[in-house]
RNA sequence: GGCCCCAUCAUCUAGUGGCCUAGGAUGCCGCCCUCUCACGGCGGUAACGCGGGUUCGAAUCCCGCUGGGGCUACCA
């Protein structure tokens, strides 16, 4: 019996999100219930999205968490590199194998065929899949467009016919008719590969025994499963996590709520309360059992067959309450004095904070009102605190919408980007930048006359400012 | 549209054919404690989606329906 490794592989393009969490501690408690390792790999195939201020946070975030990895992109290990980028040419060799064999094809096809395919199979009621075009060119044929320097894709030879049954460990048998199953895309045109190929080369040489991941890799299981049949390899055992939901029972999305690691994490959150919530989340405990546990206490009693299949609803008044029972319980003044400091008022913090309130005050006690709105959750406001004489109701909803957007996009979470932002937008709405700038300082510190707004954001962190934008925005009706 | 997954209180769930006139937790309501509030204690509210089977017996097994969700990219 092979020792039990466990991986969590993250892709790098975005805030750490609390799904990342919950599937790493999910890995983390099967890998070490069975005296396993637990590996952390970055999954940056996507050289358009993946970024290293991403990366950072996802590590920042999920030690935070208190997970820790026996190998990684940072500590290293023997199965290394840990970053999918650094390891373009094992895809390729294994990319050729494919093609020699005849398990896998050069595709010329342009976006807009694929496109058109599509789009008559859909309107035929048929799955959408490769209609083989490109399986039919005779190796001259491919060898002279290749000459030519037209740009291919290697694709994934599947079979017309057959049914693929994918064990999942907690599902049992889920069965999908091959002609079902699309023949994906392994290596693009840029030369790196799809997480297809990519995560079963990977997990595969890193020794990988049971991959738990979200439920929306169920329908790709089939071509993992082809891939480690055509490379002649052992597959890990599978089992699908349920997603976290919105209250309205969508995947957990940003859009609607918050869901990175960091908001709760400015929020004032506890990482042993959000890690035991998450752990609830897999594991509930039975009548009588207390819901408060230490991570050890989590891995102890972890069962992966208790692991619910419906997706819970991230229920965040639950989370308030176990994490007032952390601070009330588990804090003593000592250590509550400590976190507290490390979370808001670090010496660092304050000196940032001296900067820009002192020119502010007059005596120390002006302090409190300054800069409550940097210890506080929601806002409230009243729907006249924003309106001022500049912008009308319709153009502070389209400010706001646009900011929305807009800072989720920004690579960097800093002051001087979220000015750019701010600025572009008072263009846009062909507005001087300071008008714009007075409902977003109401929306965002809750007055008019506050620290600069966009230091103010900075400091506060993007989840929370996207939090009391959409918050502004419902107070004016809605997006615009 | 096609494929796949899922289905117990508002929410998280226990429950793996009789122990279930369905248990716990959050939320909400009430009472108690109390210099306020909170905490805490006690009590209450509230669910097996529907229809067929199987069985002496079904929340538990099977089928259909309905509902929800995911996937359907040269993103993961």
């Amino acid at each position: 019996m092979p020792k039990v490794r466990t991986r969590v592989a993250p892709s790098p393009t975005g805030d750490p999100h609390v799904g990342t969490a919950y599937v790493a501690l999910v890995n983390y408690c099967f890998a070490k219930k069975h005296g396993g390792e637990f590996v952390l790999r970055i999954e940056d195939t996507d050289q358009t999205r993946s970024t290293a201020e991403s990366e950072r946070a996802i590590l920042e975030t999920l030690r935070w968490c208190g997970l820790s990895w026996d190998e990684g992109p940072d500590v290293g290990g023997p199965h290394g590199p840990y970053r999918q980028s650094e390891r373009s040419s094992i895809y390729r060799e294994y990319a050729g194998k494919l093609l020699e064999q005849g398990d896998a094809f050069k595709c010329f096809c342009t976006p807009e065929r694929l496109e058109e395919m599509r789009v008559a199979q859909r309107a035929s009621g048929r799955p959408s899949r490769y209609d083989g075009l490109c399986l039919s060119y005779s190796p001259e044929d491919v060898a002279r467009r290749e000459a030519a320097g037209e740009p291919y894709v290697v694709r994934m030879r599947v079979p017309d016919e057959g049914v693929c049954v994918v064990e999942d460990l907690r599902r049992g048998p889920v069965e999908f008719e091959y002609k079902t199953v699309d023949m994906q895309v392994l290596m693009k045109s840029d030369g790196l590969p799809t997480y297809h190929l990519a995560n079963v080369v990977d997990d595969h040489l890193m020794g990988i025994t049971h991959v738990f991941r979200g439920e929306e890799w169920l329908s790709s299981a089939p071509k993992h499963l082809l891939l480690y049949s055509y490379l002649g390899w052992q597959p890990p055992k599978l089992m699908h996590l349920p997603l976290l939901r919105n209250p309205d029972k969508s995947k957990l999305s940003k859009r609607k709520n918050p869901t990175g690691i960091l908001f709760f994490r400015a929020m004032g959150y506890l990482p042993e309360a959000l890690v035991n919530f998450l752990a609830l989340l897999a594991n509930a405990v039975r009548d009588g059992e207390d819901e408060i546990m230490d991570l050890p206490a989590i891995v102890r009693r972890f069962e992966i067959e208790h692991v619910p299949t419906g997706g819970p609803v991230f229920d965040l008044p639950k989370l308030d309450w176990l994490n007032g029972r952390y601070i009330r319980e588990r804090l003593d003044p000592a250590t509550f004095a400590r976190r507290v400091t490390d979370w808001g008022i670090s010496p660092q913090r304050l000196t940032r904070l001296a900067q820009l309130a002192a020119p502010r005050i007059e005596r120390f006690s002006d302090l409190g009102p300054l800069l409550a709105f940097l210890f506080s959750g929601r806002l409230s406001l009243r729907p006249e605190d924003l309106r001022g004489t500049k912008l009308d109701d319709v153009e502070m909803r389209r400010a706001f919408t646009l900011a929305l957007t807009e800072l989720d996009a920004l690579p960097v979470w800093d002051a001087l980007g979220i000015e750019a932002v701010l600025k572009r937008i008072a263009e846009t709405l062909g507005k001087k930048t300071r008008d714009v700038a007075r409902p977003f300082y109401v929306a965002i510190t809750g007055s008019p006359t506050s620290i600069p707004l966009f230091d103010s954001m900075e400091l506060l962190g993007r989840d929370i400012v996207r939090e009391r934008l959409r918050g502004a925005l419902q107070l004016l009706g809605g997006a615009g």
